[in-house]
DNA sequence: AGCACGCCGACT
DNA sequence: GTCGGCGTGCTC
């Protein structure tokens, strides 16, 4: 049999293909190599360098080139990844795709992995003494007089530096240099001293390093958990090893950075989707080569390589943000788990609401929980009150009590916030005479008013369209906005208190993408002020002058009918809340509902998250759904309904006898037309992991043949964390 | 997923 | 007479 390489391509298919050896250059496993495909070329990653040939010789072509000295991918993380694709179900190719920074996909050799650091040359030194210059270029020769900095660390200090450091360097005053080794000097800030929780937990993890062993970090806001992340990550360090830390996507603000490099006096390295992909290529080489000590990323950062692991951390683990929802549907907290196994390294999930997920795994004994429930520097707990609306006037949305108490807090000369999870003016637009009300033509929901921009949007496919002036059916000109949005709520509170700033978060006021943090850093600790937004304000980002946190509007949460909305929205409220009095103000948390009485809204007020989560962790049971079962969602859309229809119904006959399967569907979508799109899901589930996999392969094969799956776009989701 | 090939409608 | 619609087949 002919020995080939086998090789994975980034193509949505279930196979990897196999090559003759290049001429020239060893293919090892991890390493990159071009080679021909179809009509044109492809990066591939070797799986296995000496494989049996699957096809006949004559299809066989020859890898082109070996593009890296040494395998990119270590034994690990091949490992990992095979695994990775194998249990979400995905095409191995597309799995070494994601793991791959862009750059690392295309032919060319490694960028060179040094650091970009700007130093002062000898005439710079005058110019920075003699105060010749000014502006941008006088700061810039500043920052650099301490010694040389590293490009990335300019950037946080002087946002336009690189502009000066043009004009500088045509006069002859700074230099360019590239760095091999860190060796910027390290100048690590003493962090605070921990609260006795905190010092237990790091003594608790700290007797795991070296081992595996997940912890779940269960700390209420405020009770400092990235403190204990900071002094693991210096344990970590001062035994020579990498850490990996994990946040969702919001929550890599620059602060976080910035606080970060600080504490620790070593370079962060930060892979994140904003970055540049030859940035993006350079980080991820430093942590493949260890000089890279502490990477700080989101989901996809996951796929970062350690030789030197010492650690693993995963912010805010209930975060949806961590499950890829398209493509390849990894779920980067698991995978880290996984990761921290095969790495030998402790994994500590940190939440102030823990998914189900993870409490589920504390109960079965997988993992140690550690709880911080005191709130050092907060000298009163936070009071929570339940507003009743039914017995209330209410004014754009506000009851006269919400009203009252934002009065107050800003009379106090603090600030509130007014939680509201809908953007726009109002969600309907409807005709007072006839009932009539704008729906979106391709959604058939309704579309949200947007005053300011006098459009009307659809938030499930971003079209849009005009305000129209009369009614399309009857004629009539009293079309009024229902219900309350952002924008429109910022406008009843600018009417209701003049002379104090309402500031709006959303994504219309943070389009820009710096846009979040000048907004927050312009509200100043000492002065009153409204902020009026969305989820954005859910998390991070301490506002010491925040003492009153009003949630508007939780009731759609209520009686939604994905088994996740309750878990959802207690992890909601709760982080909202957590956003008052984390300085030495008390806050107080105020929740406007129409349900006043619902179970869980008096669950969170009696015993917090921990008592809610119980509670609904033993539904779970109950009724049999994770973390006490497993599923697969098999989606489906098309033009046409009946194409979507004739596919699951055959990817459901494909099933054959389901056994001690439960499956559920064919059945709509929970939006059943998106985007002018009619779509339809199947969804199964089994009571063991194993039990689903065993059926899953099989079955994914059995509905790549049907034909009706041509005329369809189809994916299955792998504990798939909503319905839509 | 791309990207070809391959047979049937409305245009210069 | 062609340009081009997207059905279907393949990629080692």
């Amino acid at each position: 049999m002919t020995a080939v390489l086998r090789v994975a391509l980034p193509v949505p298919l279930p196979t990897l293909f196999d090559y003759l050896p290049p001429t020239a250059g060893e293919a090892k496993a991890g390493s990159r190599v071009r080679v021909p495909f179809g009509r044109g070329e492809m990066v591939g990653v070797v799986i296995d360098p000496a494989a049996e040939a699957t096809v006949g010789a004559k299809r066989l072509k020859r890898a082109t080139e070996v593009l890296d000295p040494y395998p990119l991918l270590d034994a690990e993380l091949l490992a990992t990844l095979a695994w990775a694709a194998d249990y979400w179900a995905g095409a191995p190719g597309e799995a070494f795709a994601n793991a791959l920074p862009l750059a690392l996909r295309e032919p060319r050799p490694l960028p060179a992995t040094g650091r970009e650091v700007w130093a002062l040359t000898v005439q710079g030194h005058s110019a920075r003494d003699a105060k010749t210059r000014k502006g941008g270029s006088a700061s810039l020769l500043e920052a650099l007089y301490d010694g040389p900095r590293a490009a990335d660390e300019l950037a946080f200090a002087l946002p336009a530096w690189r502009a000066a450091a043009r004009r500088l360097v045509e006069a002859g005053l700074i230099e360019k240099l590239e760095l091999e080794e860190t060796s910027l000097p390290a100048r690590p800030a003493p962090g605070p001293a921990l609260s006795e929780e905190q010092a237990a937990a790091v003594a608790a993890i700290g007797e795991g390093f070296g081992g595996f062993q997940p912890y779940l970090l269960d700390g209420v806001t405020g009770s400092g958990k990235t403190e204990v992340y900071l002094a693991l990550i210096e344990r970590a360090l001062a035994d020579g090893k990498q850490t990996l830390l994990l946040v969702p996507e919001i929550g890599l603000a620059p602060q976080t950075v910035r606080r970060l490099r600080e504490r620790l006096g070593v370079a962060v390295e930060v892979l994140h989707s904003n970055l540049a992909e030859g940035e993006r290529a350079r980080a991820w080489l430093r942590a493949r080569n260890g000089t890279a000590r502490v990477v700080l990323g989101t989901r996809s950062a996951v796929f970062t390589p350690l030789p030197n692991a010492g650690l693993i951390i995963v912010d805010e683990e209930h975060d949806a943000s961590y499950k890829q929802q398209e493509g390849f549907r990894y779920h980067a907290r698991d995978l880290a788990l996984v990761r921290a196994r095969a790495l030998d390294v402790p994994v500590v999930l940190g939440s102030a609401t823990p998914s189900l997920e993870s409490l589920g795994n504390v109960e079965a004994g997988r993992y140690r929980r550690l709880v911080l429930r005191g709130r050092p520097g907060a000298s009163q707990p936070t009071r929570v009150r339940i507003v009743d609306m039914r017995a209330q006037r209410l004014d754009h949305g506000l009851s006269p009590t919400l009203v009252h108490a934002v009065a107050e807090t800003v009379g106090r000369g603090e600030q509130a916030l007014v939680f509201r999870n809908r953007r726009g003016y109002a969600p309907v637009l409807l005709c007072h005479d006839c009932g009539w009300h704008a729906d979106c033509p391709r959604c058939e929901r309704p579309m949200t008013l947007h005053a300011g921009r006098r459009r009307l949007v659809c938030h499930h496919c971003d079209n849009t369209m005009p305000v129209p002036a009369a009614c399309p059916v009857c004629g009539s000109a009293s079309l009024s906005p229902q219900g309350q949005g952002t924008e429109r709520l910022e406008e009843a509170l600018n009417e209701r208190f003049p002379d104090i700033p309402v500031v709006r978060i959303d994504r219309e006021t943070t389009r820009r993408r710096e846009a979040f943090g000048d907004i927050l850093d312009g509200l100043r600790e000492d002065k009153p002020a409204i902020l009026v937004g969305t989820q954005m304000l859910a998390k991070g980002h301490d506002l010491p002058n925040l003492t009153l946190v009003a949630i508007v509007g939780v009731d759609e949460g209520l009686h939604s009918v994905d088994f996740r909305a309750g878990e959802r929205l207690a992890q909601l409220v709760v982080q909202v809340a957590g956003r008052a009095g984390r300085a030495s103000k008390p806050g107080s948390v105020l929740l406007q509902t129409h349900h006043p009485d619902h179970a869980m809204l008096h669950g969170l007020l009696r015993g917090g998250y921990p008592a809610v989560a119980a509670t609904l962790l033993e539904e779970r049971r109950l009724l049999e759904l994770p973390p006490y079962a497993h599923q697969v969602l098999l989606r489906a859309d098309a033009l046409g309904r009946a194409e979507v229809d004739d596919f699951l119904a055959q990817a459901h006959a494909a099933i054959g006898d389901p056994g001690d399967l439960r499956i559920a569907g064919p059945m709509p979508a929970p939006m059943p037309l998106r985007a002018g799109r009619h779509r339809g899901q199947l969804l199964v589930e089994a009571g063991s992991r194993a039990r689903l996999h065993g059926f899953l392969r099989p079955w994914q094969r059995a509905l790549a043949g049907l034909p009706s799956a041509r005329k369809v776009r189809w994916s299955l989701d792998v504990d798939p964390i909503d319905l839509y």
